[in-house]
DNA sequence: CTGAAAGCGCTAACAA
DNA sequence: TTGTTAGCGCTTTCAG
């Protein structure tokens, strides 16, 4: 059985209306040159045959195109869900629609998901989250979106170094310094680190807030434990596991993010260890469940809505000659996760 | 400055290796009636160049199209969240792409949100999240929607009722029986239950579970507290709020999704009521975070991921002549946030 | 096996 | 103010 066909055209449009199809397409695009009667009557007509205009066909033809595509790591994920939030709002209110995409933090599948995009002849693309600090990594992505862009086309990126686009820009580094300053001045000083994989510069950007806070406080990031697993909840899990096993004098431990440190908290609640008395514990990225947690987390505020927000913003904006930053604020979340260091033993 | 133009057409590919347009085409896509060697030839020109063919000529030209729309409430609700990766994740290996809109749960923008989608001439879409209880907020939805298939369009709801369509039904009756069974079974009597609005059919449908399961017990649900607020965590926090303060008996608080139940479990530290011992404490969905929770959340697992699977897979197939419905299990999951009812005082 | 040409539905000059 | 017409880039008969 052959897809029926069925869609009304604008030629049908025209035709019940009575007008040409150039007419009816001035009319429903609310341009003007044509007399407001025979506008307001086509547009009756269009609603009454359930008109909706062909965006492929509308795109060809070069008119507004309507879409931006979205690479996120893996949308289940808050901190990208949050971020994805944000783009969706803002594209909304501008009568866009958003096509996302899973990186799964896997470079290969991420220059896939970017050519996948420019097929769709996106508007805007905007890629979330954390690159490498191998830059040969996203070398061919980063090609990509610079013939993307060349073609007309616009790229945002949250958080992401080394590539030549609009970006915004969390405070990764000032996050890392923020929690590990807390820390110090709670007292603490046997600080384990669960960082995630130091391939990609989200870590490496808040582990060098953790070295210049230790420094400025008289320690070296060389004589804390830094373990560097996944940058998931599992990840945190897993790495507290060993670090409290290992290193069974430490008095607080932070997560380089939320997931990890959901992990930990989970932990140390298994291993009976009271939380902060027995064991201070501090994340980054403030996701929504942070606040509910028990204890409720110590974090550093990263706005992700915000940041989605932000970024799109940018890419609709008209091009500029050098590529725009913005970077992001950041606040430190005080909570019950984080307290004195205890006496020592 | 005019909008430079410069990604490769499929005309340039076909000069370059010095074929026919018609050739080129028949090479890339794979199709027979072109001699291996040229094809490979043109292949190899057409990678050379980083020629991606423009979707929307493609799909205008009546090939195959390749996107799917998703509609879902907010996809920052971890709930969607997980339907959502499970969707892009099935769209992804099929070489599909994702649109998303939010319908915010509100019925004139996710009829606005269909319309766009069919505008964009989508494979397939997908609308997740509970229905109405009131048809005629949903009927031009329906319409629509019902429009879009006989025009040849794909559609599967996810926990929808009065939608013409495949469907994928989660056990919401079922889990909401089995919270409650499990708590009377704990020997709860005096359990306060937190809906989100009865326009919704997922919380009636949960709310018919519980009174199964209260009338299997001797109980009738009329005699017990039920506050109709937000189903997300602050209307969880705020119904909790007054449940305690109206109804300070209950031993039990069943929320009818996770995040109310979250927001409960931070009305009662807040309160230092212990949970389970002075107050048991039950959801439904199992979100990620649920385990992570202290306590740790007893709740009836719904296989969100999978569900977003199902939906996109389903709606993949061939139409077939009566609708598919595919209903998912349930499981209760419990854990630390209920124990058994304290002794009468 | 390969090429020429007719659209797909729409927008945007260009005429009238 | 309105209509005519030439594409947008691709797929797909239909010829060769």
């Amino acid at each position: 059985m052959p897809k029926p066909r069925s869609a009304p055209r604008l030629a049908d449009v025209a035709a019940r209306a009575g007008v040409s199809i150039a007419t009816a397409s001035r009319s429903l695009a609310g341009r003007d040159g044509v007399s407001e009667a025979v506008a307001a009557h086509v547009r009756e007509v269009a609603l009454g045959m359930g008109y909706v205009a062909n965006v492929h066909a509308r795109t060809l033809a070069g008119g507004a195109t309507s879409t931006v595509g979205l690479i996120v790591h893996e949308i289940g994920d808050p901190y990208f869900s949050e971020i994805a939030s944000g783009v969706i709002g803002v594209a909304a209110k501008r009568g866009l629609t958003v096509q996302i995409c899973h990186s799964g933090r896997d470079p290969r599948n991420e220059l896939h998901q970017i050519r996948t995009l420019i097929a769709h002849r996106t508007d805007a693309i905007i890629v979330a989250g954390s690159g490498y600090t191998e830059p040969s990594l996203q070398a061919e992505s980063n090609a990509a979106l610079q013939a993307f862009q060349e073609g007309g086309g616009r790229v945002a990126v949250i958080g992401r170094h080394f590539i030549a686009a609009d970006s915004v820009r969390p405070a990764n580094e000032a996050a890392g310094h923020a929690v590990t300053a807390h820390l110090l001045e709670l007292g603490h000083r046997r600080i384990g680190v669960l960082a995630g994989p130091d391939v990609l510069t989200t870590v490496v950007d808040r582990l060098a807030g953790v070295a210049t806070a230790l420094a400025a406080g008289g320690l070296s990031i060389a004589d804390l434990p830094v373990l560097h697993t996944d940058f998931t909840r599992n990840g945190g899990h897993a790495g507290a596991e060993r670090l409290l096993a290992e290193h069974p004098d430490l008095t607080a431990l932070v997560a380089l993010n939320d997931a990890m440190a959901i992990g930990v908290l989970s932990v140390l609640r298994s291993h009976g260890i009271a939380v902060p008395q027995q064991m201070s514990v501090a994340g980054v990225d403030d996701v929504a469940v942070a606040a509910d947690l028990a204890p409720s987390l110590t974090t550093v505020r990263l706005p992700m809505t915000e940041m989605g927000e932000l970024a799109l913003t940018m890419a609709l904006k008209p091009p500029s000659a050098r590529r725009r930053r913005k970077n992001t604020g950041h606040e430190l979340i005080v909570r019950d996760s984080t307290g004195p260091a205890p006496a020592v033993g």
